[in-house]
DNA sequence: TTGTACGCGTTATCAC
DNA sequence: GTGATAACGCGTACAA
């Protein structure tokens, strides 16, 4: 493997210009500068970056840490971060942590040893105290998920607005009782069942907590068996509203099943656009974020943080989108 | 930021005793560590990995380099990666190529400038000869998808078997117009359609090239597009074999759509038994395979390769099963 | 058992 | 415009 001395030698140069060469310092005759191009061409020379590495004490590296790799609206997430590091030239890694806090800091060690420049995490299992104090020393953004007031910058949408515009649709196309599946443990879920809860107020109607189910988990299993809940109640919803798509399909699944079907007994509305929602029969209205501009943006957030570590925090709220399909058409569909 | 100097000045001892603690070395007293690792702890040392790295010209962290994120077989196999890397002390990262094949050079560069000791690729859209060469000077593998022939260790099911097991199986209740749909450009792909013509070979029934769809993508949406081809025929088949989940997703909408349910005029077949399988309304039957185990093997055949790059290049194959659901249920659904 | 000194490959500062 | 050379933080051969 040749290093930056066989380069000089071989164009009979010092290794100070061969490096100047190589970060295109303009201090460097066009003679010289070619001759050293064609020496690295001819034996093949590619700097270490272990050395420069050490030297800048820097990575040009970020990693983003998901909950879960499986996750369909994640993924337009990272496609925006990517993009937007590419015109930054940074990298970007992703590791999964699973929810398991133990793994997460395992992680989180990476800043402290100087791997990362920077992390992005994409909800944490974490004390958010402990998160605020690793953002003072470290680069360090979240996205989508956060705590409120948390001194860390963040990136996502309005959660309580969705979950306000989405009950809102369903309280207009006339549904009378309708039913949440949430999760408190997360920031995102609990922030649109406030929104549940606005809008049902602002409708004049009761909140009813037989009809919130909050300790579920993000799947269609899940779904299934809220659903089950919620229709062997005395007098069931008449519309389910769900925090993810895969919940609404497990909904959905549940109700055929019981020989009802999505849109007409009973609305069902999910969140985050994802193919499931396009792909269950019925097709499943859902919330859709702005996924790509989300990344984007919570990289552009980092970028900031690791020029300038001092640079205040910042929230940033992007806009988000309903999306009427079959199984909650909205206002045509009124009863 | 507190480097070894720093311990070893507070220790009052040298560097080199302090690297050792750090390093385990048994040649220190019992006394001078206990001190050394008193201070670490006091001044909250944390070893620099860009100088290690440096120095041992190691980053004991692997890249694993997948198509895209969104997807839920691929998912199960990093868990199994994971898991096996922890056991051997390596960090896993994960970045996504989009099919992109200067994106996927770029990341390959990696290994050049030493940012990472050895890569996974699941799948590849770059000429096996090129990665050929690669693997030559660089710990690399292939998970799941992989050339015939190549000089690179390999992990994955055997796909002809799978394709052939799955066909048989629809074969033996009854069906008699297996139609496929597959996707020339994947290895996996055009084995299990080596699979799915042995099988009817076999059972002898004629090979109709119309019944074979080979350029579509994994999504639901083509899916639904291939079974509407094939239902137009003038003698539709009795059952379909798709290469994915999502692709039999759409087929199964499709024939809803069309009046039909799948499992009784049509049979489908999807494979990865992956949520979505489940999730739709009638379930989908599959081929599942050992995510886990695949991924877990990869990895040890990467460290393999970082322990040695002159070990053997080894090509693995691991058990698939089928698992049978509404619709295709099997024998017991003979006509 | 411990310390000294060198080198890993690069960039940056200073002289010329 | 170019060259010596000192760092960056660490591990290890060698000496003591």
């Amino acid at each position: 493997m040749p290093t930056i001395k066989d380069v000089a030698r071989a164009a009979q140069v010092s290794v100070a210009t061969v490096s100047r060469v190589l970060n295109q310092d303009k201090n460097v005759s066009t003679q010289t500068r070619e001759k050293v191009l064609a020496v690295v061409q001819e034996i093949g020379y590619v700097p270490n970056v272990l050395g420069r590495n050490l030297r800048k004490n820097t990575t040009d590296r970020v990693l983003v840490l998901i909950p879960s790799l499986s996750n369909q609206f994640l993924s337009g997430v990272i496609r925006g971060m990517e993009s937007e590091a590419r015109k930054l030239h940074l990298q970007v890694m992703i590791s999964a942590t699973h929810n398991d806090p133990e793994l997460e800091r395992s992680y989180l060690e990476l800043l402290h040893n100087h791997s990362v420049d920077g992390m992005i995490l994409v909800g944490s299992t974490l004390p958010s105290e402990e998160l605020a104090t690793l953002s003072q020393q470290y680069p360090l953004v979240m996205c989508s998920e956060w705590e409120e007031g948390i001194r860390i910058s963040a990136v996502g949408i309005d959660n309580e607005r969705a979950g306000y515009d989405a009950v809102k649709t369903l309280l207009q196309s006339g549904r009378e009782r309708i039913a949440m599946i949430s999760n408190q443990e997360m920031y995102s879920a609990r922030q649109r069942t406030q929104g549940y809860r606005r809008a049902l107020l602002e409708a004049g109607k009761p909140f009813c907590p037989e009809y919130l189910i909050e300790r579920y988990e993000y799947t269609y299993r899940a779904g299934m068996l809220a659903c089950g809940k919620l229709m062997a109640l005395p007098e069931p919803p008449d519309a389910i509203f769900a925090v993810s798509d895969e919940i609404a399909a497990g909904v959905c699944k549940k109700l055929l099943q019981m020989g009802l079907y999505p849109g007409k007994e009973v609305a069902v509305f999910g969140f985050d656009n994802t193919t499931v929602s396009k792909i269950v029969t019925p097709s499943v209205s859902t919330v859709s974020q702005p996924k790509k501009k989300i990344g984007e943006t919570a990289l552009h957030l980092l970028a900031e943080k690791i020029e300038n570590q001092k640079s205040p925090e910042r929230t940033i709220l992007l806009a988000h989108e309903l999306v009427l399909r079959e199984s909650a058409p909205g206002k045509e569909k009124q009863r």
